[in-house]
DNA sequence: AACTAGTACAACCGCAAAACG
DNA sequence: GCGTTTTGCGGTTGTACTAGT
């Protein structure tokens, strides 16, 4: 028997007895008998004091299960059917802009129910997150950005407790305005940088919104009372596998990166040492605002003036590397259609692929490497190995945290189920790359600071930049790599780097060997 | 035909705010 | 002001249906 009917007096159509209240409650479906009478007890008494309904018409069910049904299914002016394409996008606007906040959403969406908006997010998330597909198409996210940023700068000037200013902090977590400073209208050819579980959700957005072809997706949403903090689990993507029961991805596999082809540029700046107890040896962190290794959920003490923001709009997929790699350009309308379909170029087989296969690849590793050792040394001696990294990212994993029980991050979620879902590395378009710092550290560090900060990028990134000189061989051979073995089981040498012009290094990210390039801003 | 995975939908549960006495 | 009740909300779970293998 169904738990639901476990308390149930009687499976069919016993509940309509007039008992005056004193059976055992039924759970399970309603049945028509039961509407009717619900129906007719709101006809007679009208909506609310739910539970005098079993009182007054005897009537099986608590006051709750009343409401709900009541609400959901009896209620005059109900819409039923499927969303229209309309209704689609109201709702993906809606909780860009509110986040989890259905039965807000539903006051916006006549007819429709809080339950019936959640319900099609929820199965909308899963599909989404199936296909390592972002939520939020960019003008989506422009839109509740600029929102977000208005409504600051009302409640900056005002104090008024405008209702998205509310959403974005009332999770006390900052994210500092700076880091909008890297956004930068989409430009360029080369502006597939996608959204990445980042540093912060306004990274996330920030970048998104750097190229058209950047999407946010979220994790799933997890309640922050109810989910314990997974300890153990902190930092996923550095212990080497993000489990979420959507994908798996183990970045020490570079996972993503075997199957999936396609143009897009990276930073890796999160940073390994957010706070002052693991300096980062080359500091992006130092920012010190938003933290690291999860994108989005700052570790770091409230900034002044931070723009504190709430999931939705922030919200990026849990893990998804898979995202940023198979992001596709893709309008909103289409992008059911590109679900259903995804083009066949994003997939390739291992076997497709085989490691190292790529002499161009070697080529533009090794070749290099000979004849720039001293960048190497130099790297070596400001870049802290992976081994370090690693070890430091797990103390800091420890003791960063330990100051927030289990916090909900700008995106809405815990701190430690970000973790666990969440590759901690960040992305921005390419046309933010190079040119820019990486890390701005939301004014709490100056201009020689970030000097000294190495820029990890995905090799691709530096095409759409001016770190490299387009014309130069470096470039032509990077350019050739990616659009023909990117897609390869690469593995850059984890402990090797090979350097490029103007300090530019090719290498793999020290905290989770991603293919990766940085820049030692004080190159010789 | 049997099985599995995905999807859509309905309903329940726990929590918290609001209302009430 | 305080305790209790009611209501609302959001998260989660269960189930039926469908499509694919």
């Amino acid at each position: 028997m169904p738990r639901d009917h476990i308390n149930s007096p009687s499976i069919d159509e016993g509940s309509s007895g007039g008992s005056g209240g004193t059976g055992v409650l039924k759970k399970g479906p309603w049945t028509s008998t039961e509407d009717a009478i619900l129906v007719d007890y709101v006809k007679k008494h009208g909506e609310g004091n739910w539970n005098a309904v079993q009182k007054h018409s005897g009537l099986l069910r608590c006051g709750k299960s009343c409401r709900l049904r009541w609400a959901n299914h009896l209620r005059p002016n109900l819409k039923k059917g499927a969303f229209t394409p309309e209704e689609e996008r109201l709702i993906i606007e809606l909780h860009a802009k509110m986040g989890n906040k259905w039965a807000r959403m539903a006051a916006h969406l006549p007819g429709r129910t809080d339950n019936e908006i959640k319900n099609y997010w929820n199965t909308r998330i899963k599909r989404l997150q199936r296909a390592g597909l972002p939520l939020y198409p960019p003008d989506i996210c422009l839109q509740a950005l600029n929102e977000g940023q208005q409504n600051q700068n009302v409640s900056e000037l005002s104090g008024s407790d405008a209702q998205n200013n509310d959403l974005l902090q009332r999770n006390n977590y900052d994210i500092p305005d700076v880091v909008f400073d890297n956004y930068k209208a989409p430009q360029g050819p080369l502006s597939y940088a996608a959204a990445f579980p980042d540093i912060s959700g306004t990274g996330i957005m920030t970048q998104a919104l750097g190229s058209s072809h950047n999407y946010i997706i979220m994790p799933p949403t997890v309640h922050q009372t109810k989910r314990p903090r997974e300890s153990d689990a902190l930092f996923p993507g550095f212990l080497g596998r993000v489990s979420n029961g959507l994908s798996s991805f183990d970045p020490l596999q570079i996972g993503p990166f075997k199957k999936i082809c396609r143009p897009f540029g990276l930073e890796l700046p999160y940073d390994p040492y957010p706070n002052s107890k693991n300096p980062a040896p080359f500091s992006g962190p130092s920012t010190g605002s938003h933290a690291p290794l999860n994108g989005n959920i700052s570790t770091s003490k409230p900034l002044s003036k931070a723009v504190k923001l709430e999931l939705p709009s922030l919200q990026y997929h849990e893990t998804d590397t898979n995202y940023w790699a198979t992001c596709p350009p893709a309008p909103l309308e289409t992008m059911d259609a590109y679900l259903q379909s995804p083009p066949a170029m994003q997939v390739q087989s291992d076997s497709d692929c085989p490691p190292w296969n790529s002499g161009l690849l070697e080529e533009v590793i090794h070749g290099p490497r000979v004849k720039n050792q001293s960048s190497e040394k130099s790297l070596n001696s400001s870049v802290t190995p992976a081994d370090a990294m690693d070890k430091s990212t797990l103390e800091l994993h420890e003791t960063e945290w330990g100051d927030y029980g289990d916090p909900i991050s700008p995106l809405g979620c815990s701190a430690s189920s970000v973790f666990s879902e969440c590759t901690p590395i960040s992305v921005s378009s390419l046309d933010e790359t190079a040119p820019v710092k990486v890390f701005h550290g939301g004014g709490k560090e100056d201009s020689t600071q970030l000097d000294k900060h190495v820029k990890f990028l995905r090799p691709d990134a530096l095409l759409g930049s001016d770190c490299l000189e387009q014309d130069s061989d470096y470039a032509k051979d990077l350019a050739a790599l990616l659009s023909e073995d990117f897609c390869n089981d690469y593995k850059y040498a984890a402990s090797g780097t090979s350097t490029f012009s103007q300090g530019w290094v090719l290498g793999s990210c020290p905290w989770n060997n991603m293919p990766a390039v940085c820049q030692m801003s004080e190159h010789p």
